[in-house]
DNA sequence: TACACTCGTTGTACCATACAACTAAAGTTC
DNA sequence: GAACTTTAGTTGTATGGTACAACGAGTGTA
């Protein structure tokens, strides 16, 4: 039914040209659901979470950033009290980050109205769909995970 | 298979962070797809040529961007020669926004280098994968159009 | 005629980001 | 082990994208 690398042409515009509409719409709906946490620094402070403590480095390789850029948003987010640094004690250039409990806390509480707003966003769709679209999503993502600085 | 609401959560998870991961990343990879265009500026003249010419709020609300952005990128495509203005003429508030030659010009090669990374990074998938994957963006994009403001 | 609404611009401030130069710690080579 | 190279992170500087607020001009309505 799909065959045709017409069809084949045309879906790719199509999840192109929504991809990008959904990445600029992104900054907005993320300031809606959490107006205090600076935006970027949420999700950070996510990963961060997400991998049970990490290094700057693997920040910036994770989101494309300039590890100045990171640099600075841990630092606001230490500042803010959110997140912790632990030098590794096997190399001494390495610090390892972990969130603190009031980091913990004020992830939950985010990711609690971030879940609602998706849950309603998604409400009509089957758990097939929804399996299959994050499905999708990781392959998508994963297929850019290593791709070359230029 | 996916029916228990502790998967369907699971998925939840998953597509909220893969899309914010893809959300962070766009910047950078858009930077590298069109070094030349000022990134939001290639957003906008894409989706008034999709639209065949429209207004400046149009794009606003589209993008969920404050009108004064929405403004200012504008002017800088009028002056990079990419788009033209037409005031309607059945209400002089209104001007109608179209792509010039230049415009028109431009946004192809930029399309065909997108569409070249797009196929590239896709190109393993089966043409029901992206229809699917396409319809499913589709979907997503479209229960968000009418997110209220708050 | 006055009031309210819509479309767009301009002033201002701020955030996120990149690039470059730098320090410090490890690792590598001879 | 001294000299180079690589890696982690910070800081200075510049720029781009954004919002909010105040405004001007055109349109509709009581």
């Amino acid at each position: 039914m799909a065959d045709a690398p017409r069809e084949r042409e045309e879906s790719l515009d199509v999840i192109q040209r929504e991809l990008t509409a959904f990445a600029r719409r992104a900054r907005s709906a993320a300031a809606r659901l959490h107006p205090d946490l600076p935006l970027v620094s949420y999700t950070l402070l996510a990963h961060i979470d997400h991998r049970h403590g990490c290094r700057a480095t693997d920040l910036a390789a994770h989101y494309m950033l300039d590890k100045s850029t990171v640099s600075r948003q841990v630092a606001a987010l230490e500042k803010l009290g959110l997140v912790e640094r632990h030098p590794d004690p096997d190399d001494q250039r390495i610090q390892v980050l972990h969130p603190t409990a009031a980091g913990t806390k004020a992830l939950a509480s985010t990711q609690a109205s971030r879940r609602a707003a998706y849950r309603e966003r998604l409400g009509t769709w089957t758990s097939d769909d929804l399996e299959q679209f994050a499905e999708y999503l990781l392959r998508y993502n994963a297929a850019g995970e290593d791709s070359p600085p230029q």
